[in-house]
DNA sequence: GAGACGTGGAC
DNA sequence: TGTCCAAGTCT
């Protein structure tokens, strides 16, 4: 691994720096100075493309234009901002932060890193980009982009998968950090990082820090950064139930313990739950037939389960590969819902809901194998 | 410390 | 199509 000198670095920081004033991208989190539009952007770019925070941003901030506002919303609203987003826990962590913030902090945002990790949702990265983008904090912050732009910069083979590497990456950055502009510095790295030194295809060779770049002069920039693999998601076989009525379409809100939290869908029955006492394989029409037994000793509702043609929905998640079944059913009467945690909801209310990606394949799967007027008309 | 946690883009 | 990647955090 390359260790600079003093005369390295400030010559890297210049250099840096130059580059991004004049190539830095015009993004609208970078307007102004206010903590709180940093916060709502940083949060959103975890893990997330800039192109598909950019609308999510704009609208967030015309819902919610301050964090008093946060705090105050409802929950569905909130969601339904979210909606798309994904990883669903960083709005109802935000706006748990806001409402620490408005109830344990008077509304006054702390300034350092070491403080504001004490926020809900926020971690070691979001805290040091916060405090060095809105408060001047002289950190660094350490990011996928800054993980793989100093280990190819300086050819650093600890294992960036490993939690501990964190802290290595932050003791080598440290005092590399512009102290006068320790904000500038740390967005010029993701900028660089999103550019010139992509994972996939960097361009070392018209980067303007190729003069820096060990990786590039060793011929090997992309053994960096040094990388465990994740695991494969793991296959799951579910059967989505559209449960019709004169009331509307049967949906469910997901709840704590499981993924999606908050959000609406048709029901969902795991597969392997429909015989979770006998291991035999079943067929389709077993399967049908358990459900259908379930649904009148647990919910007394009465189904006539349907298949609804085509391929099952599939939705890849991090952990988890869902392969989605169909079945439908039409009850006469709208049956009360005394013993089953759900509602009706009429055809044309649905979409107001907050919804996944994998409720929205399988309306489009179900219309597709319709008449949509069923949906329309109810 | 390993696994949970969403979605869309790129190849 | 499959696989990896994208401004991480929480448990």
């Amino acid at each position: 691994m390359e260790k600079w000198s003093a005369a390295t670095i400030r010559d890297f920081r210049k250099t840096l720096l130059d580059w991004y004033d004049e190539a830095g991208r015009d993004l609208p989190w970078r307007h102004g100075r206010n903590p709180y539009h940093t916060w709502v952007s940083e949060v959103m770019l975890q893990q997330t493309q800039v192109n598909t925070v950019i609308p999510y941003y704009e609208n967030f901030l015309a819902t919610f234009p301050t964090v008093a506002d946060l705090a105050a919303a409802d929950e569905a609203t909130l969601l339904k901002a979210w909606q798309g987003l994904g990883y669903y826990s960083r709005a109802r962590n935000l706006q748990r932060a806001a409402q620490q913030l408005m109830t344990d902090y008077q509304g006054k945002w702390p300034r350092t890193a070491a403080e504001l990790e004490d926020l809900v949702g926020i971690g070691p990265y979001t805290a040091s980009a916060i405090a060095s983008i809105a408060f001047d904090q002289v950190v660094p912050a350490v990011d996928g982009n800054a993980f793989r732009v100093f280990a190819r910069l300086l050819m650093i083979e600890a294992d960036i998968a490993k939690p501990k590497t964190r802290q290595l990456f932050t003791e080598i950055i440290q005092p590399i950090v512009d102290p006068q502009r320790p904000g500038a510095f740390n967005q010029a790295i993701m900028d660089l990082g999103s550019s010139y030194m992509t994972a996939k295809n960097p361009d070392p060779a018209h980067s303007p820090v190729k003069a820096f770049d060990a990786s590039y002069r060793a011929g090997r920039v992309l053994d960096f950064p040094v990388k465990t693999k994740a695991p494969r998601p793991k296959p799951m076989a579910y059967y989505g139930l559209i449960v019709h009525s004169p009331a509307g379409y049967l949906m469910v809100q997901r709840g704590a313990n499981e993924m999606l939290t908050g959000y609406w869908s048709f029901p969902l029955v795991l597969q392997t739950d429909l015989h979770a006492d006998d291991h035999q394989p079943m067929t389709l029409a077993a399967d049908i037939a358990a459900l259908e037994e379930q649904w009148r000793n647990d919910y007394q509702l009465p189904l006539k389960l349907t298949v609804v043609g085509g391929q099952p929905v599939s939705q890849t998640y991090t952990h988890q590969r869902w392969h989605v079944k169909l079945l439908m059913a039409d009850l006469p009467t709208a049956m009360p819902l005394d013993f089953f945690p759900g509602k009706w909801v009429p055809a044309g209310e649905i979409s107001a809901l907050p919804l996944p990606k994998v409720q929205e394949k399988m309306m489009q799967r179900f219309a597709k194998q319709q008449d949509f007027d069923g949906f329309r008309e109810n």
